[in-house]
DNA sequence: GTTCTCACA
DNA sequence: TGTGAGAA
């Protein structure tokens, strides 16, 4: 009877995910990109981090961790920089608009 | 450990 | 596009 509920309680449990953070140190270790690379990626606005108040080091998201892999993908793949920023900004876009509707789509029939 | 900046390839 | 090095 709840399980659409649960369902939805689901897809809003990725608002935990995320707040799922990490420092540049382990990103890099992570990841295995430089925290060089990274901050340098972060110049050029193909991630941004949640610099939270205190303190001044860089936490990253884990989609902002998914973009540094697909990035580093594309990178290897021939793509310039600014290029694998601009597709990976699309996709995110794109599931953002997929997911919304489908919480919507459950939304409705409730 | 992290930050920044300047310079260099 | 990415790195090295020094300094804080």
């Amino acid at each position: 009877m709840d399980q659409k509920k649960d369902d939805i309680s689901a897809l809003l449990d990725f608002d935990l995910l995320k707040r799922l953070v990490v420092g540049i140190g382990e990103v890099s270790r992570i990841t295995g990109i430089p925290t060089r690379k990274i901050r340098y990626w972060e110049e050029k606005g193909a991630i941004q981090s949640e610099n939270e108040q205190e303190g001044s080091t860089r936490r990253y998201d884990y989609l902002n961790v998914k973009k540094m892999l697909l990035i580093q993908e594309m990178l290897d793949e021939g793509f310039t920089l600014d290029s694998a920023i601009e597709k990976v900004e699309k996709r995110m876009v794109t599931l953002d608009e997929a997911f919304k509707k489908l919480a919507d789509t459950l939304e409705d029939d409730k």
